[in-house]
DNA sequence: CTGACTGCAAAGGGTTTGCAGTGCT
DNA sequence: AGCACTGCAAACCCTTTGCAGTCAG
């Protein structure tokens, strides 16, 4: 799912080329210049901010390639979503500071605790973001299903 | 956005009917039913989820109350969701390992990096899980805008 | 050339909302 | 008794899918 994320010194475009050639998918106008969209931004758009902001240099994109672009370059390990992937939104009984073991394959979500975790002091940068309230450690990986499935 | 999570001994009905008397909302048999769902549960129900469980004892309760009642109760701060909020799925090229700093009113999240939480110890029973690929660090907050609203 | 890819438009699934009736306070 | 709350159903939004034409390899 993640196999690598490559060197981030090569433009973008000539790493999407590196790996749609060996993924054997091809390289289209769209996909480049989704991808060096993406790969240019430091916040975090969604499929519709790409949209936007591709539109603007191939105006006949549309919101669908853009989706299944994006989609592309996850399974190509060139990019990754944030958060829980694409379900719904998901509760919890917040009763006990704990971390999170999220699979990246399937988003199942394991709660696990630690006292050592629970006290890692925060870098003096974040002061400047706001007012932190509470800090988590979300540990990626495949589960136990997952990775059997993938052997 | 996160008053107070409130102690966890406490009865879920009891909590439950404390926080809505003290905010003036009322207590009604659903929302005692779904919050004593939600809080019995380790796993990370969605709204269906809670849905088909809570109808078991309460046949007729729908599913817009069911979304309604578990944001109402994240409003009391009585549960939280996982993973960004009630939007759509973001992307990130993920060229270096990074961490985030997600603000809980309005879901900007801003990255930042930290040699010394790149290093983190995960605790041994993580391993239980699966096969872990990367950790992050997720600090939640009020970002600087949505403390100045709310101030 | 040929199959992968795109754009279009329509379907899909999760979530929200307007309304009239119900029940908590 | 009054007003918040519920259930119903329709609306909504984001995302996905089927199809015919197009283009990269």
């Amino acid at each position: 799912m993640t196999p690598e994320l490559g060197p981030a010194s090569e433009p973008p475009r000539a790493r999407f080329t590196r790996a749609a050639r060996r993924a054997g998918v091809k390289v289209t106008p769209q996909r480049l210049e989704i991808f060096a969209e993406v790969a240019s931004r430091t916040d975090h758009p969604d499929a519709e901010g790409v949209f936007r902001a591709v539109r603007e240099r191939l105006p006949a994109v549309s919101l669908d390639t853009v989706y299944r672009t994006l989609w592309l370059l996850t399974d190509l390990g060139l990019i990754t979503t944030l958060g829980t992937r694409r379900e719904s939104v998901r509760f919890d009984a917040g009763t006990s500071l704990h971390h999170h073991y999220v699979c990246t394959a399937c988003g199942l979500t394991q709660d696990f605790e630690s006292p050592a975790l629970d006290a890692i002091p925060l870098p003096e940068s974040v002061a400047a973001f706001g007012v932190p309230a509470r800090t988590q450690v979300e540990v990626l990986g495949l589960c136990a299903a997952c990775h059997a499935e993938s052997a």
